[in-house]
DNA sequence: CACTATCCTGACCGATCGGCCAGTTTTCAA
DNA sequence: TTGAAAACTGGCCGATCGGTCAGGATAGTG
């Protein structure tokens, strides 16, 4: 009882890393707990008993770049608005290439994900990333820029095609800084 | 029989008309032949007796914006590349603006759309326009930066929100010139 | 009026979905 | 070793999906 049991443990993250691998390459409706719970060698009542339903096994998913996102946002609300911009650039474009595959997953699920109050935050730290990437102005113009700017990078994480990191990263950088104008 | 009868192709266009702003409201895949069938006021069965199953449904929605679509690729063909990337530009987002409810619809069946072969000049045509919107050029990184720029372009008539079409429409505008350093 | 082609529908089908439960197997500490 | 807690599973449930079919309603025409 000292260390958690390590068996509980063991299924678990098998079927929260084949349930991503799943969700990635088919997105996560059309991915079903047979699919999730054949992938990970158990059997689907074994996946309900492990996870509170099927949003639960997305949610523990999403749980590492949520933490990340969250981290980003709260080191940028202690800088000035200059700074933050330039920083929340530069670590948004790091984080949406480390997380590439699960972006798909986020924009398959961004008309329905308001049902869910586990993924509430998640909406709230999109906008507030829109306004620290628009600098902190007041011009409405920019902000909405921002946020076609978001809209551009997630979408362009969307189609990977044979990409590198190394140069989705550099195209993202490339593309942010042109409409927001920042030259580096 | 000198005429279509005038039956027949009122219920279609009631059931498109219908199917439509399901589709763009809820998704396709969220959207079932009875939930179209019902808000058209008749029963599934009929649905299906007018269209060849349900990707025929969403053929019908699309085919507007892939006539004109595929008018815009074909009036740019005829051009010198950077009159086309402007005219292309210009067309392009009031496009987007006049359609921006069915680009919901598209971005949701990009990853299944491959399957249907119905679908497959939209994608080449998305392709083109992406060519055309580079400017003719053979730098990859500014190809894959108009890739980006349509991108955004869809990710934000997704989220309309409460702009007006003359809002999104300056929006679009200014980035697109923006990524592709096409100032006016 | 009667007939026929067209339009339309209720009932049904097989498949699949997320989820539940009673009961079996495994694990692990006393 | 043993017994209870934890882990696991087969089987079932109700709902929903796209699609089919035989036959009823309807409308236009001779």
């Amino acid at each position: 009882m000292a260390a958690t049991t390590p068996a509980r443990e063991r299924t678990r993250r098998e079927i929260e890393q084949q349930a991503m691998t799943l969700f990635v390459s088919r997105g996560y409706d059309a991915t079903s707990l047979q699919d999730i719970a054949t992938a990970a060698g158990c059997s689907k009542a074994t996946v309900l008993y492990h996870f509170n339903g099927k949003p639960a096994v997305l949610a523990a998913v999403l749980e590492p770049s949520r933490i990340a996102l969250n981290d980003l946002i709260d080191q940028a609300a202690g800088m000035p608005a200059a700074a933050a911009q330039e920083f929340a650039l530069t670590r948004f474009v790091e984080l949406a290439v480390e997380f590439r595959g699960l972006i798909n997953v986020l924009q398959d699920l961004l008309s329905t994900m308001e049902q869910y109050p586990e993924f509430a935050d998640l909406i709230t730290a999109g906008m507030r990333m829109t306004e620290i990437l628009a600098g902190g102005t007041d011009d409405q113009l920019e902000i909405d820029l921002a946020k076609f700017a978001i809209n551009g990078l997630l979408g362009e994480c969307r189609h990977p095609g044979d990409r590198t990191d190394a140069e989705l990263h550099t195209l993202c950088d490339t593309a942010l800084r042109r409409i927001l104008r920042l030259n580096r």
